[in-house]
DNA sequence: ATGGGCACCTGGCTGC
DNA sequence: TGCAGCCAGGTGCCCA
C-alpha cells in the first residue's frame, strides 16, 4: 500500500481523534504481523495518555507518556477511526480503544504491517536510525541527491526506493517522479547530472505533496482514517498504464521489471 | 560499501 | 468449476 502520502494522510486523519486521549484498552485480535505483537503490549499501553502522533518515513509514531508505539502499514494495511462497538472484519489485527468511545482499528490482509513499542529515543531505534532524511524537509534537494548517488551503479529508480538514500518513495511514486523529471528509470543513479538531480528532487517533492493533497493513491486496500480511498490514482501518468498512451505525447507506456518490481515509463518523454 | 535475491503473507485475476 | 501460476502499494536480512 502505503507510501509516504498514504501514511501522512492516515497520520493527519487520526491526529484529531487520538491526541490527548487516554488508551482505554489495546485489544490484539491477531498478533501475527511482520513481527508478532508483543504479548505484554496491551498491559503496557493501557491507561497511558496519547500525547501526539507523527510520521517518520513510512512509520507512524504515537507518542505515549512512557514511550512510543510504532506502526507500519506494510503493503496492505490501513488504520481507521471507528466507534468502539463497530463489528470486526476479516484481517482486523488490533484495536487501540480510547476513552472517547472511538477506536483506532488496524486491518492488514497481507500481514506485512507491524506494531511495536519503542522505549527511549525513537530516532535511535534500529529500524529508524539508518533512515535517510525526509524528502519533504529542507535539505532534500538536487545537491543531496547528486552527492548520495555518485557511487551508485544501481538504477535510479531502485535508488529512489532505497530508504537509506530517500525515504517514503515506493513503487508508485518512484515511477511517477521519474516520469515528471523526464528521466528513464533504468539509468544508473551515478549517471545523473546535477541538473537532473535537481529536477528529480523537485518532482519527488511535487508528486508526494500533490498526492497528499488528493488523499493518497488507492489501488486495492488503502483507505484513510475516515475509510475513504485516495484519489491520486486519477493523476498517475505511468503507474499501471502499460500499453496506454502517454498523457503528454501519446506514445505507449512501457512496463519492465527492475529488482523484482514493475516499473512504468514513457520511452519518448523520458531519456 | 554496494547490490542482488529471497523471505514474509493473503487475495484477486488469468488461463488452461 | 477447479486449480496452478502470477501479480500486488514494503523492507529486513543473508550472501556475494
Amino acid at each position: 500500500m502505503p507510501e509516504l502520502p498514504e501514511v501522512e494522510t492516515t497520520c493527519r486523519g487520526i491526529a484529531p481523534h487520538v491526541s490527548g486521549r487516554l488508551v482505554a484498552r489495546l485489544a490484539v485480535h491477531n498478533p501475527r504481523l511482520r513481527w508478532p505483537v508483543a504479548a505484554d503490549l496491551p498491559e503496557w499501553a493501557q491507561g497511558q495518555r496519547i500525547l501526539g502522533v507523527g510520521r517518520r518515513a513510512k512509520y507512524l509514531l504515537l507518542t505515549l507518556e512512557r514511550g512510543h508505539l510504532m506502526l507500519h502499514l506494510g503493503m496492505s494495511g490501513s488504520l481507521r477511526v471507528l466507534p468502539v462497538n463497530t463489528a470486526r472484519e476479516t484481517h482486523d489485527h488490533f484495536d487501540l480503544e480510547m476513552d472517547s468511545g472511538w477506536t483506532l482499528r488496524f486491518n492488514d490482509p497481507r500481514r506485512f504491517g507491524s506494531l511495536a513499542r519503542i522505549e527511549g529515543d525513537p530516532a535511535a531505534h534500529p529500524l529508524l536510525r539508518e533512515l535517510a532524511p525526509e524528502p519533504l524537509e529542507p535539505g532534500f534537494d538536487g545537491h543531496y541527491l547528486h552527492r548520495i548517488t555518485r557511487r551508485r551503479r544501481v538504477a535510479i529508480k531502485q535508488a529512489l526506493m532505497n530508504s537509506r538514500l530517500v525515504v517514503g518513495v515506493g513503487n508508485i511514486y518512484a515511477s511517477e517522479a521519474l516520469f515528471r523529471a523526464g528521466i528513464r528509470p533504468g539509468r544508473a543513479a551515478r549517471s545523473l547530472t546535477v541538473q537532473e538531480c535537481a529536477r528529480l528532487a523537485r518532482t519527488v517533492r511535487q508528486v508526494l505533496t500533490t498526492a497528499i493533497r488528493h488523499g493518497g493513491t488507492t489501488l486495492r486496500d488503502y483507505v484513510s482514517a475516515e475509510g475513504k480511498p485516495g484519489y491520486f490514482r486519477q493523476k498517475l501518468y505511468v503507474y499501471e498504464r502499460a500499453g496506454q498512451p502517454c498523457r503528454r505525447c501519446g506514445t505507449l507506456i512501457r512496463q519492465r521489471r527492475q529488482g523484482q518490481r514493475s516499473t512504468y515509463y514513457c520511452p519518448n518523454c523520458q531519456s
